[in-house]
RNA sequence: GCCCCCGUAGCUCAGCGGAUAGAGCAGGAGCCUUCUAAGCUCUUGGCCGCAGGUUCGAGUCCUGCCGGGGGCACCA
């Protein structure tokens, strides 16, 4: 097969056929392959009807055509037009049960490498210096954990970084609250509470006039470069950085120390990047400040919006240092696509980097751009969880929790020793609360209720888990390693074969999309038809045939595959047993 | 005021211009001497916010309206 989907593959042919029958040029993606809910359907094509006008022909003729001139006997059954031109293709049940089997020595589980990498840089997770993380961060760590999974999956160079707000005008007084505290800079200190700290130094700042004033010269110092301040600041740094990597951990993101660029990685290249800017003439000052005004922008009174890259007090903002992001992506690392898994609020911010990017010349023609948003978490009155507002919840208690929940569920149900059922809590809890936000459309706010975290039933990532645990189970009770060829005589096995067929779909929609719940959606699906596989077909149970045996092991063996793959493209565990 | 996003079952959500709009939860009825019941089977439940338009065909595209959220010059 040329094509590891076989919608695609099924695109082509159809594609074929016209041009045999009645010599039109389409792609295969305009021959509209759809999978059919149908009974006796597997995939539809629905060219017919749109192409009818473009050839002068009744839509039921061109379907005509289509069949008569498919060479597809390899693949599919008899086509049957139905409706006004629908052609309802369904896979020859030796073809689907040959595929199968072809899958089970495919590490890649018939997905394809990408025919052309890409150099992808992913900005995601992005948590604040001296702030504890919340759930806030959670969507923009594990949404963009998954894509880089995915991307890497695909075969694409992805370079992450953590754009970590470790810069600006609030770590003077922080920094200044740390020399209060008697830290000196290769000290062994811990700070337990980040957020008590912050808040500390917050209050000592609005009440204390003389620390107020420490804090502001603090500043200058920072940014002038001042060795000790500096040395203190990166104490800091280190502290808060600890803290991430814990919930990193804890979380399975895959974002190290290693990994970070935060604000002040950037700072040394914004004076080049405003000179850079005004040598090609694309600043202006207005009210003091330079400014880009890439067109199409406009503010509440119609003027033209500014990217503000120098304040009129001659500091820079994250105007400055989105684009200084952009230029040092494309021009220093070379880097073709630019990724930004980043709040949907900052949608025009970044259609303003992105074009004010282009008119610079940092982004060409060769480069992509986009802006990976994502809903906010809203609390259970329905407003907006705030980073400052306080008393969101932390998410290292989060993630604590879920562990914790899962850990009672663990102790009532499974039959492990104690230390291996501290590792199923750990990957089933996570997995919660990965999988309750992975499976939405990331685009939507959504509301976080601890119910929806924990939940351990239905749609939810411990079902995909259990699936696979079932799995394993039975391979393991089985004498002999799964081989042999693949059978699909009962409808179950046949539902079941057909899905395992289509993850190359699911993972390209997926990935294209930057939608990690187009996967959660697909595995779900191949879990449930599993489930149903598996309570309907015997297969170590006496009386089976031993060849229906060994196709069933196959299946199964291939669904574990699928899920484990699949779970770990979302970042989650997929233990052997629960 | 302008711009962007969202309105789908009681609740939480899928839905690629295609046929009779799908899941999960909740509700109702069944299923464990048999490969893990964190499961399975059956079932109740819909003017897809409203009104026009485009199209052979609209939950999906366009326009307007209603409702909710967000953004709109020096905090990032």
């Amino acid at each position: 097969m040329a094509h590891g989907d076989v919608g695609l593959e099924l695109g082509a042919r159809v594609a074929a056929a016209l041009r045999r029958g009645l010599g039109v040029a389409i792609t295969p993606d305009e021959a509209v392959i759809r999978p059919s809910t149908r009974a006796g359907a597997d995939y539809q094509c629905n060219a017919a009807m749109s192409l009818a006008k473009r050839v002068g022909r009744p839509p039921r003729e061109v379907a005509q055509a289509i069949v008569d001139n498919l060479d597809s006997d390899d693949l599919v059954d008899e086509p049957e037009i139905a409706g006004p031109g629908f052609v309802n293709l369904r896979l020859r049940d030796d073809w689907l049960a040959a595929r199968a089997g072809e899958l089970l020595g495919d590490e890649r589980l018939g997905v394809p490498v990408a025919e052309r990498p890409r150099r992808f840089a992913l900005d995601y997770s992005s948590p604040n210096v001296a702030k504890e993380m919340h759930v806030g961060h959670l969507r923009s760590s594990i949404i963009g954990d998954a894509v880089l999974r995915l991307l890497r999956f695909t075969g694409h160079e992805v370079t992450p970084h953590n754009h970590l707000g470790d810069w600006g005008t609030p770590f003077g007084m922080l920094i200044e609250h740390l020399v209060d505290e008697g830290w000196a800079a290769g000290g062994e200190h811990t700070i337990s509470d980040l957020n008590g700290f912050y808040q500390e130094a917050r209050k000592k700042f609005d009440a204390d006039p003389g620390f107020a004033d420490r804090s502001r010269a603090r500043v200058v110092a920072l940014q002038g470069g001042d060795e000790p301040t500096l040395a203190l600041w990166r104490e800091l740094v280190d502290e808060s950085t600890r803290h991430f990597q814990k919930v990193y951990e804890l979380l399975g993101v895959e974002l190290t120390p290693a990994d970070t660029y935060g604000e002040s990685f950037y700072n040394p290249y914004l004076d080049e990047v405003i000179a850079d800017l005004e040598a090609k003439g694309l600043t202006e000052v207005s009210g003091g400040a330079v400014c880009v005004f890439p067109p199409g922008f406009t503010n509440r009174d119609g003027e033209p919006l500014p990217l503000i890259v120098r304040k009129s007090d001659g500091g820079y903002g994250y105007h400055a240092t989105d684009l200084a992001t952009v230029r040092y992506w494309t021009g220093e690392r070379g880097m073709t696509d630019l990724l930004y898994v980043v709040g949907t609020p900052q949608a025009q911010h970044f259609q303003m980097v992105f074009a004010a990017s282009r008119q610079a010349g940092y982004l060409t023609d060769d480069h992509t751009a986009v802006h990976i948003g994502f809903g906010s978490i809203l609390g259970e009155d329905g407003k907006t969880i705030r980073t400052r507002a306080g008393g969101s919840v932390k998410l290292a208690d989060l993630l604590a929790e879920a562990v914790e929940h899962a850990a009672e569920t663990v102790a009532e149900r499974s039959s492990l020793p104690a230390g291996a059922q501290a590792d199923v809590a750990r990957a089933v809890g996570i997995g919660a609360v990965k999988y309750a936000d992975l499976s939405n459309d990331r685009e939507k706010d959504y509301v976080f209720t601890w119910a929806r975290m924990l939940a351990k039933e239905g749609n939810t990532s411990v079902y995909l888990q259990y699936a696979n645990a079932r799995c394993q189970s039975v391979l393991r009770k089985a004498d002999e390693a799964p081989d042999g060829p693949v059978t699909v005589a009962e409808p179950a096995e046949r539902a079941l074969a057909l899905k395992l067929v289509q993850l190359p779909a699911a993972l390209a929609a997926a990935t294209e999309s930057y939608a990690p719940h187009k996967l959660c959606a697909y595995l779900y699906d191949t879990a449930s038809t599993f489930t149903t596989f598996y309570d309907t077909c015997p297969i170590l149970k006496p009386g089976v045939e031993p060849a229906t045996r060994r196709s069933r092991l196959v299946l199964t063996a291939l669904t574990s595959a699928v899920l484990t793959l699949g779970l770990g493209l979302l970042g989650i565990a997929a233990p052997p047993e629960l």
